[in-house]
DNA sequence: GAGCACTGC
């Protein structure tokens, strides 16, 4: 294990207030390439592409001035110029929170528009579970259009099938598949985006008919399709492919969307099912009926509703918007817990720090309240807590006790709480946003979508209420869906896949929703740095090849194939594994908060972040891999685990690719010069004015407060593994280098310039 | 002195 140690030296000819060797980017090297200059002819062309077309499903869907919110631009000391996104509460206005229930009061209107079947307001309910299999599956909503869909698959090339969770479509339709026949010429395939899904859908499949799954049906994720799709382009071996949950466009659903569009061309008898939860329907259908007449009957896809479970949700919007919506929903929680009846309460606020702030407030006014109030109990509940302390929101409160759950995105999709009645929704969301450099967390507007699934959180057991910290037209002025992360995220691994797909024009590619130009020239310029791609634009062989295999962000997994070269593949396995992984240390709140950094400075090492993550991967595997150890150093448990398992996943590709495993036995300076090897790009010093520089785009970063380096004195250069824009540009994952091993290991990227040139 | 949430090849 490396100890946290000393300072590091600073050598004075680093220091770059006292002049000397300066190190500088080469834009000439990427930018000067021939094949790049084409593909800025081709941004041009794509960029008329989208002014023309409709790009109205992205940002532009979005009304600025709903929230009074306003994008501030700050001008970098060199002349680059970053956004960050400003919050402004609805400034103007300061009337308070206040809810009636429908008729009470003609200030509260009530809408139960958004409760209807085909909107997105649901929850799982088996009313059946006590009939047998084939009574259950014939009670299920999807049953009634059984013979429709069949019938519409028949006639079009792609049908688009519209329905809530509960209605049964991931189970049944691929059995009506089955049961007609479409399985005897080719196999029917369900693609889910996770692989839990696929399991346990695959599961009651096997359980609900007499197949023998994976040979009629199969269930896969979208990354193992689009796999697939390297080795038969066509995908010959199926009939029908039905491209589930497509509402989450992930960027594998954007990618298998596009792709799959391109093999309707050449394969006309290949039947193509999307389904979605939200009213995005129609969008789908354009997207995928290619009649380009206006001749009804040539249409090759078609679009089915099908009716959802739900129970009533009445929704209730604000008379004007709250000036301060954690104010405002401390306000709207102590009026639900005075005036209406017994239930559960559950929160929605975009942060930790909201989060804490509205409990503190909450239990602050049900202690003033005291006895006569009746009791309330108030937990918080987001992803950086405490498993333990997660816990607390699902349990049942005592008899006569409210629970009331403040809570993050977390409980809108990965976690159903039991026993809630009422939602109180804030509006907003804090999103990951890629500006074409790197991400930042930015609060936004929650979509219509997302204010739906947040509504159907109200009542599993019995009809629920939820309250929007809005008004009601603004609802209207949402943007219908969360952006895909096609058009928000880094897209570099994106296209690094579809490039090992053979598409080479990436601006050429039919995306069902467009990605900015600039976020694809950002992915093109690293690929081709990190040396993925080629002079002539081509992914190169086998270093372009491996990395695309990887399942990695191409940095990391350049890292990861050159490991073998620096004589440390084991440990650079099990950094890339930590990296992978969040919330590796436990900062709890409170007394044991000291106690819980106390015992974390063990791993610590003046090497950085990156290093120290391998020491705590190094020290649990020698703890046999054990809980109670982990709950000793305040140690994420469950995202080690998580990472022994990818360790193990990336070792088996990483020997496929022919990478040898070794260990360098304790020699960090090749692990540092690996790690340099793969993030060359994401390299920075300390500037005189106090904070770190980005050498390629001279961008002021900060050591994020969480990094090793943080309480250590500054080192003059160092690697990053990602920066994040919130309050600040954040360098996080951090590892101390060696200004020469840049010049060393990317003599393409870098050249040593004197001060004054650059 | 700061941490939205996931997932996957």
């Amino acid at each position: 294990m490396w100890r946290r140690g000393a300072a590091a030296v600073v050598e004075p000819w680093m220091c770059c207030s006292g002049g000397g060797v300066w190190m500088s980017y080469r834009p000439s090297v990427a930018s000067g390439a021939a094949w790049l200059m084409w593909i800025l002819v081709e941004v041009i062309l794509c960029v008329v592409n989208v002014v023309e077309g409709n790009r109205s499903d992205v940002s532009q869907g979005r009304n600025p001035d709903r929230h009074k919110r306003k994008h501030s631009w700050r001008r970098g000391s060199l002349g680059e110029v970053t956004c960050s996104c400003v919050r402004v509460r609805f400034a103007e206005m300061s009337l308070k929170g206040r809810f009636l229930k429908p008729g009470d009061d003609s200030n509260y209107a009530e809408d139960r528009s958004d409760v209807e079947p085909t909107s997105g307001t649901s929850f799982i309910f088996n009313p059946n579970r006590n009939l047998s299999l084939q009574a259950q599956r014939q009670r299920l909503p999807v049953f009634s259009l059984r013979s429709h869909i069949l019938y519409l698959l028949e006639n079009y090339q792609t049908v688009v099938v519209v329905g809530e969770t509960g209605s049964g479509k991931s189970t049944q339709i691929p059995q009506y598949l089955q049961e007609a026949g479409w399985g005897q010429d080719g196999m029917i395939c369900i693609t889910e985006p996770r692989r839990v899904a696929c399991t346990t859908l695959a599961e009651r499949v096997a359980e609900e008919c007499d197949v023998i799954l994976g040979r009629e049906i199969k269930y896969v994720t979208e990354g193992l399709l689009v796999r697939e799709m390297m080795a038969d382009p066509l995908l010959r071996q199926y009939s029908v492919i039905m491209v589930d949950e497509v509402h989450e466009r992930t960027l594998f659903t954007d990618i298998l969307l596009g792709l799959l569009k391109k093999v309707q061309r050449k394969r006309k008898d290949l039947r193509l099912i999307v389904s979605s939860a939200t009213v995005d329907a129609d969008q789908l259908f354009r997207f995928f009926n290619h009649n380009a007449t206006k001749d009804k009957t040539k249409d090759t896809a078609a679009v089915v509703s099908v009716e959802g479970r739900n129970f009533p949700v009445d929704v209730f919007y604000l008379q004007e918007a709250a000036a301060d919506y954690v104010r405002s929903s401390v306000d709207t929680v102590l009026k639900i817990h005075t005036k209406e009846g017994p239930g559960g309460v559950l929160v929605f606020l975009t942060g930790v720090e909201e989060v804490d702030k509205c409990v503190s407030a909450l239990r602050e006014e049900s202690s003033r309240l005291g006895e006569k109030g009746g009791k309330m109990q108030v937990w918080p509940l987001h992803g950086s807590l405490h498993n333990s302390d997660q816990l607390q929101a699902f349990l049942s409160p005592p008899q006569g006790v409210r629970k009331v759950v403040v809570a993050t995105n977390l409980a809108e999709t990965s976690i159903t709480l039991p026993g809630i009645v009422f939602v109180v929704d804030s509006g907003f969301v804090k999103l990951r946003w890629f500006n074409g450099q790197s991400d930042a967390l930015v609060v936004v507007p929650a979509s219509q979508a997302s204010a739906n699934q947040r509504a159907g959180r109200a009542g599993r057991t019995r009809s629920g209420q939820v309250y929007r910290l809005y008004k009601e037209e603004d609802f209207a002025t949402l943007s219908q869906a969360t952006p895909p992360e096609m058009v928000r995220t880094n897209l570099s691994s994106a296209v690094l896949n579809l490039m090992a797909l053979g598409i080479d024009n990436m601006l050429r590619f039919d995306f069902p929703s467009p990605p900015p130009a600039s976020h694809l020239i950002a992915a093109l310029d690293e690929l081709f740095a990190l040396g993925a791609i080629g002079e002539d634009g081509q992914l190169t062989r086998p270093l372009g090849q491996n990395m695309a295999e990887l399942p990695l962000p191409p940095q990391l997994a350049k890292m990861l194939l050159v490991s073998g070269e620096h004589e440390c593949s084991e440990e650079i396995l099990s950094i890339v594994a930590m990296l992978q992984v969040q919330n590796v240390f436990i900062d709890p709140r409170g007394g044991q908060r000291h106690i819980a950094r106390a015992r974390q400075r063990n791993f610590q090492v003046k090497e950085g972040d990156t290093l120290t993550l391998l020491n705590v991967y190094k020290s649990y595997l020698r703890s046999g891999q054990s809980s109670k150890w982990c709950g000793r150093y305040f140690i994420n448990f469950r995202a080690l685990r998580r990472a022994v398992e990818i360790r193990g996943r990336m070792e088996r590709l990483l020997m496929q690719c022919g990478v040898e495993m070794k260990s360098c036995g304790g020699n960090v300076e090749s692990i540092r010069r690996c790690i340099t090897a793969g993030l060359f790009p994401s390299a920075a010093f300390l500037h005189h004015s106090g904070c770190y520089h980005s050498v390629r785009t001279s961008l002021p970063l900060h050591i994020h407060p969480s990094s090793t380096l943080y309480t250590l004195p500054q080192p003059q250069w160092v690697i990053y593994h990602e920066v994040l824009h919130t309050t600040q540009a954040f360098m996080r994952d951090l590892t101390v280098i060696e200004p020469s091993w840049l010049l060393e290991l990317a003599p393409h990227y870098y050249e040593k310039t004197q001060l004054g040139d650059t």
